[in-house]
DNA sequence: AATGAAATCGAAAAGTTTTTTCATCTACAA
DNA sequence: TTGTAGATGAAAAAACTTTTCGATTTCATT
């Protein structure tokens, strides 16, 4: 809490109601993915009502001061996950919709030498790969 | 020409003037990674007066019949090319918003590993890489 | 070549996702 | 306590894409 107020003050934010609420939400390991209409919807169900401009306004300020990470999957909206933890990547099930995370060093070095090699200083980097669960935990609900 | 209408009557779609420019125009190097809008643009630019609804609909129809692919790099809107090359992976200029293809084996190889490793049958994947040309050519104009 | 049904087209309306405007309100430094 | 820069919500607008609908065109069949 006070750990959210501190985020927060670094970035040069006020501490409002809205902020210290949206980043409570962005902490629950169940919203990491989450998009800015279904955090909206989820902060209504906790009983504050507060505005989806401000959702999305705030999503971006997030996303600027490096609070959170933005990811485009292939459903056309954005979604968000808190960016404490290390670099990662994304796999993720187009049955079920559950996301894992993994990291790859070898993936990672490789993609440093591609960009080297083509003169690109590399800022960043989306990597998703896509597919389906062969295990029995899929192919019923969501997640 | 030929080519290109064997390629519609092979998606069950009837030789139309907006596809047959569309096509063509999609197959010029220069055209490689362009949008819905910007191939709009290009089309009035050669005397093609089609509409954009056209557009939006052609270039879904040659996505679904595999003639190209679409992808979404951080600009908000899809891009296509034509999916006639081997699979590879993007790198994307931020500044001059030069568009690089590559392929690694390394990447791949190591892609199918982590998917297996988690119990998901890949289908696809989309890696793109981010960062800025170090070379003189940019930092001034568009592509 | 003529015919007709199914497919296609363009323009405009509508749908989705996200951003901006603007008047009001609030955090917080002094 | 107060002033102000910053934040908020509602509504409008923007950006991108899809859908609707009446008119037109392709093309297999005559």
């Amino acid at each position: 809490m006070t750990d959210g107020n501190q985020a927060l003050k670094k970035a040069g934010l006020k501490i409002t109601l809205p902020r210290v609420k949206i980043l409570e939400l962005m902490q629950e390991p169940e919203n990491q993915h989450i998009s800015a209409e279904d955090l909206y919807k989820k902060l209504l169900e906790v009983g504050e009502e507060i505005g989806l401009a401000t959702v999305y306004r705030v999503l971006n300020q997030f996303d600027d001061a490096g609070i959170l990470n933005r990811h485009h999957f292939e459903s056309g909206k954005a979604v968000f996950e808190m960016s404490t933890q290390q670099h990662h990547d994304h796999l993720v099930c187009l049955t079920c919709d559950k996301v894992i995370e993994f990291s790859d060093e070898v993936i990672e070095r490789r993609q440093d030498e591609i960009a080297m090699r083509h003169n690109i200083k590399l800022t960043h980097h989306s990597l998703y790969l896509y597919g389906h669960c062969t295990n029995d935990t899929c192919d019923h609900a969501d997640e």
